[in-house]
DNA sequence: CGATAGACTGCAAACGATTGCAGAAACGCT
DNA sequence: AGCGTTTCTGCAATCGTTTGCAGTCTATCG
C-alpha cells in the first residue's frame, strides 16, 4: 500500500539497513548517502511505519492522559494542554475518561500498557494504587490532581491548602467574620486540604471557627443549593460564601437568585476554580484560580523528564521530589465587596477587574 | 518483559500457530487444545501485543476523533460519546484538538494515518478537501457537524434549518413579532442555515424579514455583546432574540444585566446548543438543542458500519445516503415569555419546566 | 486391511522497521 | 607494497503476531 523502508531503498540501490540508518540519523552514513536517500524518500514520499518501529523498539509515540469527565472545566484545560504540548513533540495523546471510576480506571489502564504507551498522566481514582505501582516499573506515570496514597508515585497537586487560606484571607480582609464554606468530601484530599486553609485564616485573623458554617458534600450543583439554603437559614447567616468547587457554585447563585439576595451587596460570594463564563456572569464572579494549565505543564513537564531518564539510563527513576504543588492565585472581579463601618464601598464594580495575587509557585514539599 | 504468545505455546506444549488459532478462536483447533490454552493463557496473565498484532494485520485498534477545541460544549459530549462507544468496542480513541486550523488538521491528518487508524471522525475545516478524499481510500472516515464541500464524504449534521425554524416558530406562537437574532458567519454552512431556518418561520407566520434584527459574527462572548447592544439601541428594540450559539449567549446576558434588563418580562431569550449551567441560571435559560449526543453516536454508528464494509468486502463502501442529519428538539425553561393581550402571563415561571417537543430524528436527505 | 478424507497441528514466511556483527573499501603510514 | 585504522555498508536476526501450506494422525468406508 504504502511505501516501505524497503522501497526506498531499492529506489536508491542500497540495502534496507543503510536506508534506516541514513533516514534515523544515526551519524553511521556517509553524507553523501545520508542526503540522497533523505531527498530520495522524500520524493517517493516515504513515511515510517510506526507500528513496525514500536514492534521493535518497544515504544508507540503515544501517551495517554485518563480524566474523570471532560465537563469539568479544569480537566479541559489540562486535556488541551497536554495534547499541544506532546503534539509538539511529536506524541499523540490518547484520552481516556474514566468517570472516577475505580473499575473502568482498572480496565483503561491495562488496555494502554496492551498498547505500550510510552507515558501515562493519570488522575488517579485512588483505589488502584496497587496496579499503578506496578505499572510504574514499565511506565512512566505521573499523578496529577489527586493523589493516590497507596502509592509513592510522582504527583502534581494543586495547593489547595494554600489557595483556601489565599481565598479567606481575602474575604476576612473585606471585613467579613462569618464566612460560610461550601468544601468537598472530608474523605478526599482537596476536601480537606481545602478546609484546612479555611481554617488556619480564620485562626491566624483571630476569628473563632462556627461549624455551622461549614458544610461539605459532593462537587455538584445540588450540594451547592442544598447548603447555601441552610446557610441562609441561620439565626445570624454569613455575609460571605466561599464555595470550594465551580459545580456547586451553580446551586449557590441559584439559590439567591431566587431568594433575591444581591452579589455581593447583600452577601459576597467566592469560588474555587475558574469557569469560562465566570467573567461573563454580572456580577463576574472572583475566584481562586487553582492554576488547571500549570498544573498540567508541570504534569508534562515531569513526565517528559522521566521519560528521557528512562531511555538513558534506565533504572534510576527516582530523583529527588516526589510530590510538586502549584501555587493557586487569587483573582478578583466583582463578587465580593467590603463590609465595614469605615469603608462602606457599596459596590464592588469600582475595583480593578482583575487583579492578581499570585502564590508561590511550584514548590517542592 | 511480559508474557508472550511463545511462552504461553511452549508452556502448552504446542507450536506458537496453534495457540494463536487457538486463542484468536478461529474454529481450526481442536476443542480440547482450544480450552487447555485459553486456560494456561489465563494462568500466565498473557495479553497480546496490539503492536505486533497490527503490523501483521494492519490495524491498530484506535480510532481517532478531531475537533476543533474542548471548551465547546458540544465538542464534550462528543468526546465523551465517542470515547465510551469505542471503548465498549475495544477500541482506544485518539482526541486531537485541530483549533480549527486547516495546517495543524493537515498535519495530525497524516500523523494519524502513519499510526495506522482504523477509522477517523473529524470536524472539518474545510480546507483539507483534497487530503480528507485521498486519506478516505485508505481509512473509513466520517465528518461531523460540518460538512467539507470538497468531498463527498459521510457527514453526520445537526439540522440546522430545523433547529432555527423550531426556535423562531417557538418565539412567534408566544407572540412575538420583533425576533432578534444573532448568528454565526455567514461563511459558514451552519451561520447560513440557521438564518434560513429563522427566515423560514418568519415567512410563514407572515411576518416581513427585518435586516437590523439580524447580526452575523463569530461564535464568541464579544459578538453577543456587541450585537445585544445593537439590538436594544434600536429605535424599536426586538421583544425576544435568539442566539444561535452559547459562547455569544454569555456576551447578551452581560449585556442585559449591565442594563438592568429582566428576562423574560422584559425580554425573551432562546439559545441554540446547551450548556450544563443554562438550568440552573436563574432564569433557567430556553434552548434549542442541536443534539451533540445524538450526532456523536450517529457518527459512530456510521463509522463502524463503514470499517465493517471494509473489513468484510472492501472496496464497496458507498451504499447510500452520505448526508444524514439529527433533528434538533426545542428544550423550553423559563427565559421566554408570552407577549399578547388575549394572554398577559407575566412570568415565565410557572410554565412546565423542561417540555419537550421533538422534531423528526436521523432523516435521511 | 488399505485407501482416503477430514481434522488438527507445525513449519516457516511474512508484516516493516532496527541493530549487532562482520566484511569491504578507503586511507594513511612505515 | 604491506598493514592497521577508520569509515561505511550489507547480511541476517529480531520484535510478537498471523497465516498459507504441508504434514501427521485418526476415523471411516469400501
Amino acid at each position: 500500500m504504502s511505501v516501505t523502508l524497503k522501497d526506498v531503498a531499492q529506489a536508491a540501490r542500497v540495502s534496507v539497513s543503510t536506508a534506516s540508518r541514513a533516514l534515523t540519523g544515526t551519524g553511521l552514513t556517509s553524507e553523501r548517502t545520508q542526503q540522497r536517500l533523505v531527498r530520495i524518500a522524500r520524493e517517493l514520499g516515504y513515511r515510517p511505519n510506526p507500528i513496525a518501529r514500536g514492534l521493535k523498539t518497544g515504544q508507540s509515540r503515544l501517551v495517554a492522559l485518563l480524566v474523570h469527565n471532560l465537563t469539568n472545566a479544569s480537566f479541559q484545560v489540562m486535556a488541551e494542554v497536554v495534547q499541544a504540548r506532546l503534539k509538539a513533540l511529536g506524541y499523540q495523546m490518547l484520552l481516556c475518561i474514566g468517570g472516577d471510576d475505580p473499575q473502568a480506571e482498572s480496565d483503561t489502564l491495562t488496555t494502554l500498557v496492551d498498547h505500550r504507551i510510552d507515558g501515562l498522566i493519570v488522575v488517579p481514582t485512588g483505589k488502584n494504587g496497587a496496579q499503578l505501582e506496578t505499572l510504574s516499573k514499565n511506565v512512566p506515570i505521573v499523578c496529577l490532581v489527586r493523589r493516590d496514597d497507596a502509592t509513592d508515585l510522582e504527583t502534581v497537586l494543586a495547593d489547595d491548602p494554600q489557595g483556601a487560606y489565599l481565598g479567606t484571607r481575602h474575604l476576612i480582609e473585606l471585613g467579613h467574620k462569618r464566612i460560610g464554606l461550601i468544601v468537598g468530601r472530608q474523605d478526599t484530599t482537596s476536601g480537606r486540604e481545602r478546609l484546612s486553609g479555611y481554617a488556619r485564616a480564620l485562626r491566624e485573623a483571630g476569628i473563632a471557627r462556627d461549624d455551622t458554617l461549614i458544610h461539605a458534600g459532593h462537587y455538584v450543583p445540588e450540594t451547592g443549593a442544598t447548603c447555601a439554603r441552610k446557610l441562609l437559614d441561620l439565626p445570624r447567616p454569613p455575609s460571605a460564601i466561599f464555595v470550594a468547587n465551580h459545580e456547586a457554585t451553580l446551586g449557590v447563585l441559584r439559590v439567591t437568585a431566587e431568594r433575591n439576595i444581591a452579589i455581593p451587596d447583600d452577601l459576597s460570594l467566592l469560588c474555587y476554580e475558574d469557569m469560562p463564563w465566570f467573567e461573563w456572569h454580572r456580577p463576574a464572579i472572583s475566584i481562586v484560580d487553582n492554576g488547571a494549565r500549570d498544573l498540567a505543564n508541570l504534569a508534562v513537564d515531569r513526565l517528559l523528564h522521566r521519560m528521557d531518564a528512562k531511555g538513558n539510563s534506565k533504572g534510576n527513576g527516582s530523583d529527588g521530589a516526589r510530590e510538586y504543588r502549584v501555587g493557586a492565585r487569587l483573582i478578583q472581579r466583582d463578587s465580593c465587596r467590603q463590609i465595614d463601618a469605615s469603608a462602606p464601598a457599596k459596590s464592588g464594580k469600582s475595583k480593578p477587574s482583575s487583579s492578581k495575587s499570585s502564590a508561590a509557585k511550584s514548590v517542592k514539599v
